[in-house]
RNA sequence: GGCUGUGUAGCUCAGCUGGUUAGAGCGAACGACUCAUAAUCGUUAGGUCGGCGGUUCAAGUCCGCCCACAGCCA
């Protein structure tokens, strides 16, 4: 009887001219974090990505790089927009290019239709002409006689192209939106476009001489013009639907995820385009605003001041990066950002609140009931209805778009869960055999409390979510999963090893105040946090002087065994291990390329150092490092037990 | 110039249709505890809620003006 929840999302698709910046990132991270939490609460959903690959400026760029346009797209739309966003675990079920045959087409089809209906016509027109900004300009937009944002001043140009009626749909378009006051959220930009609509919008140029932009769709009357950008891009997140027939019942639910710059094209061009061609509107269009600096400043390559996404995710990962962007920041405003906020996030929330929970439970878990999850804890304890009733709390926050404050929610409650652990002592019930079904009902509420957060925070920390349910013997479950008290089964056994859920990272002293980022505008110094992945550390204080019994017994040694190794795909010196520890595989990246082969470590045990923060090297996880000694010529050579001992076996 | 936002503790942010001593997290200090990733939990931190004026029994929360910042439009 119920009806059927539908999603669908999309973002913007990223213009294939230059390489993915933050800003891409971020907008690609709220669609998944979207996309994720309805798969997760039920909805049937659907996720659409992509490059738009047409226009002048694509053109020359791949002129410029030697290359022709084809070529040019292939490449950063494949080997960078599409690969960065693989490793960044967008969910996406669709990534759209629309050089593809399956968008010309439908363009086509729609352009034919509204032509036909009356709503395209063809006039002449000679005005500025601003080719960075690829239109025509006025001139009161020029500032010192260059609009702004271009490096030439604009030409006169006179052509004769086709428009699309868009004044037409204005009325119908400003009804629209005051009836609908969640069309466009947050509300500041609903305003601006309700501004926009008060005068005239004009129609809107939508084909380009060909001779001139040859790098477009045709035109399907007139094969002496291309379509111009909007008419094309805008079409891309009907016409992948429509290619894969899911435009029922997906299209109907749209959310279209864009940036604040883009809203007028979204905002204006977009419902009366699809008013002119008989497709219903879109849902919700989701506006973001940019990512700043830290220092409030907008963040450029001139500038010095721009985060690598590339490089923030191979500090520090998929979940971390994901989590912070989502924590700290706010679709209405602008919102500073880089690796101070990222290592904040992670060490506070993930590592010391969530991480940290979860390895104290299992600890005790292992220790006091032999690694078997007890019988369900009551659900009437005030902590249990805590959980259960969370979902309700943090679901209208997402379908509100105020991920920050959904996500502190969640960490809210596993704060409590921390101080519900202090409070009922588990360790002190331990003591005392007449407390048994107490200090099992306390383990139990926090395992449950554990399994409840994880789902609801998936949609942020997609790996580390599953991680963590994996370390408590769990599996997956859904949003509505949570609203139930008692779903961990009993006798669920906890696995005796798991890897630190989020290994802390060490900020360097100087981060604290975010006003330290030099006012220069130089690179300079990088305030960022020290990770240290496999080398000696380089600390002096470390390097030197005796440690303790204790110190030593904190470095787990155990024997591996090379059940498979291969070459860094994208390092000489760097080999990639697969290690049997016994129990479990570890992937180990080593830097021993120059002195063996891939195939003289297969099958050798070597001697791991398997609680070593795990770190990626260039871009590849390694989980521990191997022992390994050097000569005095600087050769180096592996250290193996001396006699035969199991993988796994403890070295002290 | 017009318009729309934003301006709340050192930092990041909550505060719905006006109503007890303005909240949270982070950071800091002190204390408790030891199951845990030197983790956790508690207490403390005295912010004229950008400024001025007004409406009201009562305003961060409504109105007017002003200031700063962001953006949109012209």
């Amino acid at each position: 009887m119920r009806m059927s929840k539908v999603f669908y999302v999309t973002t913007a698709i990223d213009y294939a001219n230059a390489a993915p910046h933050i800003g891409h990132v971020y907008e690609k991270i709220l669609a998944d974090f979207l996309a994720r939490w309805h798969r997760l609460d039920g909805y049937q959903t659907y996720f659409l990505t992509g490059t738009d690959e047409h226009g002048e400026k694509i053109a020359r760029a791949a002129a410029k790089a030697g290359k022709s346009p084809k070529e040019f797209v292939d490449e950063l739309a494949e080997g960078s927009f599409r690969a960065l966003y693989n490793r960044l675990g967008i969910s996406y079920d669709d990534f759209i290019r629309t050089t593809q045959e399956r968008h010309k087409r439908y363009v086509q089809e729609i352009l034919q239709k509204v032509y036909e209906a009356g709503d395209i016509y063809y006039a002449e027109y000679e005005g500025l002409y601003s080719v960075g900004s690829e239109r025509f300009v006025t001139e009161k937009e020029l500032v010192d006689g260059i609009f702004p944002g271009d490096s030439e001043p604009p030409v006169l140009r006179r052509e004769a192209n086709y428009f699309f009626r868009m004044e037409k749909y204005r009325p119908w378009l400003l009804e629209h939106l005051q009836n609908n006051p969640d069309f466009i959220q947050p509300t500041g930009y609903r305003n601006e476009v309700l501004e926009m609509l008060k005068e005239p919008i004009g129609d809107l140029s939508i084909s380009r001489p060909k001779e001139r932009v040859p790098w477009g769709i045709p035109i399907p009357w007139d094969e002496n013009h291309v379509t111009y950008v909007w008419f094309d891009a805008l079409l891309n997140y009907v016409s992948a639907l429509v290619a894969e027939g899911r435009f029922e019942p997906f299209w109907k639910h749209a959310w279209h995820v864009i940036g604040k710059d883009i809203l007028k094209p979204h905002a204006v061009f977009w419902p009366t385009m699809l008013k002119a061609a008989g497709l219903p509107l879109y849902e919700k269009l989701v506006v973001h605003g940019h990512i700043l600096a830290l220092d409030g400043r907008k963040m450029g390559k001139s500038l010095g001041n721009a985060i690598d996404p590339a490089e923030m995710l191979e500090k520090y990962g998929v979940d971390a990066l994901h989590y912070a962007l989502l924590r700290d920041t706010t679709l209405a405003a602008d919102s500073p950002f880089g690796e101070p906020v990222i290592v904040s996030r992670l060490n506070s929330d993930l590592a010391n609140d969530l991480g940290n929970l979860l390895s104290r439970v299992r600890t005790m878990l292992l220790k006091y009931c032999g690694g078997v999850l007890p019988q369900p804890s009551p659900a009437d304890s005030p902590i249990a209805r805590e959980g259960v009733s969370l979902a309700a709390r943090v679901r209208p926050l997402v379908r509100e778009l105020r991920f920050n404050l959904a996500l502190e929610e969640v960490l809210q409650y596993v704060r409590n869960l921390n101080k519900y652990v202090n409070d009922q002592k588990p360790w002190e019930l331990a003591r005392d055999e007449a407390k048994r079904k107490t200090l099992e009902d306390v383990l139990y509420t926090v395992v449950e409390g554990l399994r409840i957060a994880s789902v609801l925070l998936e949609a942020a920390i997609p790996n580390k979510a599953k991680e963590l349910r994996r370390a408590l013997g769990l599996g997956d479950y859904s949003v509505a999963d949570t609203e139930t008290w008692g779903l961990s089964p009993a006798g669920t056994r906890i696995p005796e090893d798991a890897p630190i859920l989020f290994p802390k990272l060490e900020a360097s002293p100087n981060d604290a105040g975010r006003k330290a980022q030099n006012a220069t505008g130089k690179p300079a110094a990088r305030p960022e946090p020290s990770v240290q992945p496999q080398a000696a550390s380089n600390d002096p204080k470390a390097a030197n002087g005796p440690i303790s019994i204790e110190d030593f017994a904190r470095i787990e040694l155990r024997v591996a065994e090379v059940i498979a190794c291969e070459k860094h795909p994208q390092a000489d010196k760097l080999l990639i291990l697969q290690l049997n520890v016994g129990d479990h595989t570890r992937q180990v990246v080593s830097g021993i390329a120059q002195w063996y082969k891939p195939e003289d470590l297969i099958g050798r045990k070597l001697i791991l150092v398997a609680n070593l923060r795990p770190a990626k090297l260039r871009g590849v996880e390694s989980q521990g490092m191997i022992l390994a000694g050097e000569d005095e010529a600087g050769n180096v050579v592996v250290v193996t037990p001396e006699k035969d001992l199991p993988p796994g076996a403890r070295v002290r």
